[in-house]
DNA sequence: AATTGAAATGTTATGGTATAACATTTCAAT
DNA sequence: ATTGAAATGTTATACCATAACATTTCAATT
């Protein structure tokens, strides 16, 4: 039997739009892009590429956005945040520890037992609230 | 000019579907339940008055399910935790006081202003956990 | 009581997101 | 060469959400 996961074409054609971009990407905009590459493309094409890359731990769903990232953290531990900008739409991936430590010892006190979390900030980056206080 | 908010017979209609609920209502069943009580009814009739009444703090929107829950703090504080069942699929609020205030402080750390927070925690909670535990 | 203007609702249409179901192909292990 | 699971192709459809414009409601004003 096979066991090696395999980063196909399509696979990793639909990875590498999805890393080459700071910003969430949705689904049909990767559709549309790798129409070129993958002229068959058809959405069941590119969910499943993105469902294979969410359990490889490659990528995340941003849900308050039903877009995708990039994991800056391939591989290593899953517990991460979101902090997503409403003006450039950049989207930082943070381990935030404490954070983690913190809501874990909460659902401890809940006896909540929790399988996923998704943790999304929406606000304004330090990038972009910069430029702001540099206009006194 | 008119200042009072105004909870419709629509919007109050809608809100008593979502409070009756402990689990997430989605905004196609709820058309589906107040079209008995508003034959017009449409998606647009359900929509705004989610709107509404997210608005006036009185429901969130889980985005992790497309569904909304009924806010357990109204008019209070408006930051909160959910945590939502996989089995029994009911949905908890929480302050969480300790997890925000960490969580601010780790915003601020990276000068990130928060505008809006999505925590959502999918598991098992303890009313579904302890029937497990009981069949020894 | 009539006027008025904003808020709410009615209505039609469409756009965006996602998956089910079944057919075919690919590919590594045998 | 065979084989069987994984991947992909293909068609269809379901689900989620909003745009745009028409009409109605209703409280404040005249």
């Amino acid at each position: 039997m096979t066991r090696g996961v395999r980063l196909t074409p399509i696979r990793y054609q639909v990875l590498e739009l999805i890393w080459g971009s700071h910003k969430a990407v949705k689904a049909y905009d990767l559709l549309d892009r790798i129409k070129p590459l993958q002229p068959m493309a058809k959405p069941a094409t590119v969910y499943r590429a993105l469902d294979f890359l969410i359990e490889q731990g490659l990528i995340h769903r941003v849900e308050s956005l039903n877009a995708f990232i990039g994991c800056s953290y391939s591989g290593q531990q899953h517990e991460q945040l979101l902090l997503i900008c409403k003006l450039c739409h950049e989207v930082e991936e943070r381990a935030a520890e404490k954070v983690m430590k913190t809501l874990a010892r909460e659902m401890k006190q809940l006896a909540f037992v929790a399988h996923s979390k998704s943790i999304e900030i929406h606000g304004i980056c330090i990038k972009c609230a910069q430029p702001m206080v540099n206009q006194t």
